[in-house]
DNA sequence: TTCCGAGTTAATAATCGTTCCAAGTTAGAA
DNA sequence: TTCTAACTTGGAACGATTATTAACTCGGAA
């Protein structure tokens, strides 16, 4: 099964109807692991369709995280950042270039879960837990 | 000492001049853990000090920042929050409420420092680390 | 096939949070 | 006390997001 394919699926998965609009966005989402901003995937839909407006990019955004086709980014900044990636990850704050990195790793998944279900937090209930990690990577080395 | 002279101090150790607004602002931080926002510290101190700026309140902020005294926290919505708690510690998000609450948990940092040295990311010099953990304080129990 | 209506989009206005700026004020060094 | 760099103020400007609304489009009923 193709891309294009996968993308309807998933859409209709969420039980969304498959606009073009949503088709190019999604697209351009899972073709992005860079976590851009509205603003961004707005700019590279452009390109191919030139009619897209900021408002669909907006509205659609929001309409995918509804349905959980894609998550905020925790940046600190004023601009909001999407994460198509829906999987439990982690991630890199790189501290040089603004840049966000997915950061993948069951074991620290399994680590964290030992740990909580042991410590509970007195009347709380997890839903989800992420890591966030801040450094840089180290000079002559490429971060991507 | 009480706590205008250590607040002083504070400043003074920062190297900042102790105006009045900062003053006030650092004030109002140090009572307050629920990580306002720069409009909710600009709400509470205006009634004090009517005169006061909110452009003061986010220069200030930011100067603070800068210094190490507040840290912007990752909310992953539009609005900044600022966290006068510069330890290391960790955060829980209340799905119900939209509040944001300080965890800390030494066990879990250690467990997380071992982690990590064991299993380095590649060329990745890591300088802080902080865990969000999402959820809910079960039904009929107070969040705070 | 045509038509209807709910859902969707585009364009633009409005709003929100934050930053910038020029002018006035002040803390604190000397 | 004087002087000056640092600071504050208010308002304008800005960028990001949300709201509004009229036009459009798709899928299903007839």
């Amino acid at each position: 099964m193709n891309n294009k394919a996968q993308i309807r699926k998933t859409l209709a998965n969420a039980g969304l109807k498959a606009t073009v609009q949503r088709l190019v966005i999604l697209e351009a989402l899972t073709d992005n692991f860079s976590h851009p901003t509205a603003e961004s995937i707005y700019r590279q839909i452009k390109k191919k369709y030139p009619s897209i407006s900021l408002s669909t990019v907006y509205n659609t955004l929001e309409v995918f995280r509804q349905h959980g086709l894609v998550r905020f980014v925790n940046t600190g900044s004023v601009t909001v950042r999407y994460d198509p990636v829906t999987d439990k990850h982690h991630h890199l704050f790189l501290e040089d270039s603004n840049k966000i990195e997915d950061y993948y790793n069951n074991e620290l998944d399994r680590l964290l879960n030992k740990f909580f279900s042991k410590n509970k937090i007195p009347n709380f209930e997890i839903n989800d837990m992420q890591v966030q990690i801040k450094g840089r990577y180290s000079k002559y080395q490429k971060a991507n």
